[in-house]
DNA sequence: TTGTACGCGTTATCAA
DNA sequence: TTGATAACGCGTACAA
């Protein structure tokens, strides 16, 4: 029961603790004899090493870590399977770490490098609203993927990847106008987003400007805040409460696809045909918005892309090759049939 | 940037390491102006103890990890939140842990208790083929949640919580057959699982059988090995083949909401309508087979009992009421508008 | 190529 | 209520 430590299995070899490191680690210095042996002893008695101990006397090691704060985001599972398989391409291992809700992502951070000895940190999703000091208490390169940056950040001090979510916002809302919209519904943020989701809803509302179309704050609909952010079930209760309103729109926008998913749910059960009674467009790319019908318009995420850049950055980080890097990648509008003409 | 550690702290405080330990662990023995002086200092050199040299230390802690097997299943992800909050509310730590496709899950789970000093493990999802010999090396008690089980397992020496595969799958396939379907296509599991898989399909088996419909080989269709399992593309490439073939059939059973889900947009693709020329159900009770539309008929697991059962097992094993219970839930097959009246 | 002995940062034990 | 000190299990400098 008590299990074995390394000096047990020195023990049962008849030779010293270090030589059993060795063997262990793959060090040099060992002929293959005694490391043969050792590690057919090492098997025989299912010896397994404790990390406690390891990581308290290394100085170092080769991991990576991704801190993600929230799973509910199928966007970010697709992100994270990404980064795993890039991480471990460079052979550094990987550690996926979930920060909840409660907690502040930056000390979660510190507590993790400490322990793990991490190399460096990618931040995936979420909101950072901390200060630079806090953010400056980070000992490692760290890059921010898709992360909301409140937009009084002074950006060129960190590095991060994401979409231009103004810009893309406004190609879709852009292209409902010139598709003969002018009623458009948007399905945004929570009042108080001051990231993300601010930025689409500016993207939102300079389109329509451009287009001639004013804006009416009847058909900007925050998310409700006691669902899930982003879910399906967000998109069909604001869609749901729209329509039982009477509020009159032939084209809805949500800044996800999966609100879009639940938003065109309220409208076909409504009696409502997609895209004729009503266009219907998404944002991020997923799966599921080209497998639900009719396929829904949205904005895909070029999230192969953004993963491989940003660990591209981290390692520049790492080796000191550069300093701070933004890269801002442009997503791609993909029409389906969920969008059509305005007919009224 | 070397960071502080408790001996530091003791001595800008002017105490013991004893002393500083008590504060930060909640001690009962400590004056409370003491404590408070110690945990402004902490706070003011923002001090984070070592986890490493904790963990090497402590005997035990209250913390459970939950291992899973992939992310890509949105059912479990869903399980994930679950159990989380039921964890937290038990006043215990939780702990997510991924484990990858090359890894054992015991080995995995063997070196995560003697890291964190874990009390106890929850598997989610994934198979568990190993032998009696290689789970008993696990030293807490465990819960298997979902995990596929092969058929030739000692059930009784372990303690799960499942729904019984068998059973529901062969409730859907007679609910189609009592519809007046004959012809019943089935996307199944890889071929050599042995396991849920395998029990669903025996369940569709057995539910033609009683209905008096001969099993027809060319209607059973495992899942595409080369694409992820159990996914969308999955369920939409088998269908696509199917329908290319020109086989026939009234009504198409996917083992997974996802998969019928891809087999929907395959079905609606081709020109055909659900259900009118071909009714479509799923397994699992995902919100996304509410939200497509036609919503789909599905099997939906009790996926919050579950967790909360699984908990409790694992409670009851770690305080030692019980040695092993096996629990299975019945699911609920709800039914939609996916799924009519066979029309031919 | 191999072994001895020390230290990593913390908590537990015991004595004060 | 406090503090000194011995572990925890490992890696590694150094000696052999």
């Amino acid at each position: 029961m008590a299990s074995l430590t390394i000096i047990d299995i020195a023990k049962i070899c008849g030779v010293g603790v270090t030589t059993v490191s060795r063997a262990i680690n793959n060090h040099p210095d060992i002929s293959e004899e005694t490391k043969q042996m050792i590690m057919k002893v090492v098997r025989e008695n299912n010896y397994v090493p404790n990390n406690n101990a390891r990581n308290l006397k290394r100085t170092a090691s080769k991991t990576i870590a991704v801190l993600i704060k929230g799973l509910n985001n199928p966007f970010f599972i697709r992100m994270i399977d990404l980064f795993e398989k890039g991480i471990k391409d460079k052979k550094y291992s990987f550690i996926l770490h979930q920060v909840y809700e409660d907690q502040d992502e930056i000390e979660v951070a510190n507590e993790l490098i400490k322990e793990k000895k991490l190399k460096g940190i990618i931040f995936l999703g979420g909101y950072l609203s901390h200060s630079k000091e806090k953010l400056d208490q980070l000992t490692v390169p760290y890059v921010l993927c898709t992360v909301g940056l409140s937009s009084d950040f002074d950006h060129y001090n960190y590095s991060y990847v994401s979409i231009d979510d103004y810009a893309e916002s406004y190609k879709m809302v852009d292209y409902l106008c010139k598709l003969g919209h002018t009623k458009i519904a948007l399905i945004s943020a929570k009042m108080r987003d001051r990231s993300i989701g601010q930025l689409r809803y500016l993207g939102y509302k300079q389109a329509l400007e451009d287009n001639g179309i004013a804006l009416d704050e009847q058909l900007v609909r925050p998310m409700k805040a006691h669902l899930e952010s982003y879910s399906m079930e967000n998109g069909y209760a604001v869609t749901k409460e729209m329509l039982e309103q009477g509020i009159d729109f032939t084209a809805l926008f949500a800044i996800s696809d999966s609100m879009a998913i639940g938003a065109s749910k309220a409208l076909l059960e409504s009696g409502r045909s997609i895209p004729e009674d009503c266009s219907v467009a998404g944002f991020d790319g997923l799966d599921m918005a080209y497998y639900y019908h009719p396929s829904i318009t949205t904005i895909q995420q070029p999230a192969a892309e953004m993963a491989e850049e940003a660990i591209k950055i981290l390692f520049d980080l790492i080796h000191k090759k550069v300093t701070h890097v933004q890269k801002k990648f442009s997503a791609t509008l993909i029409e389906r049939p969920s969008t059509g003409k305005a007919s009224r």
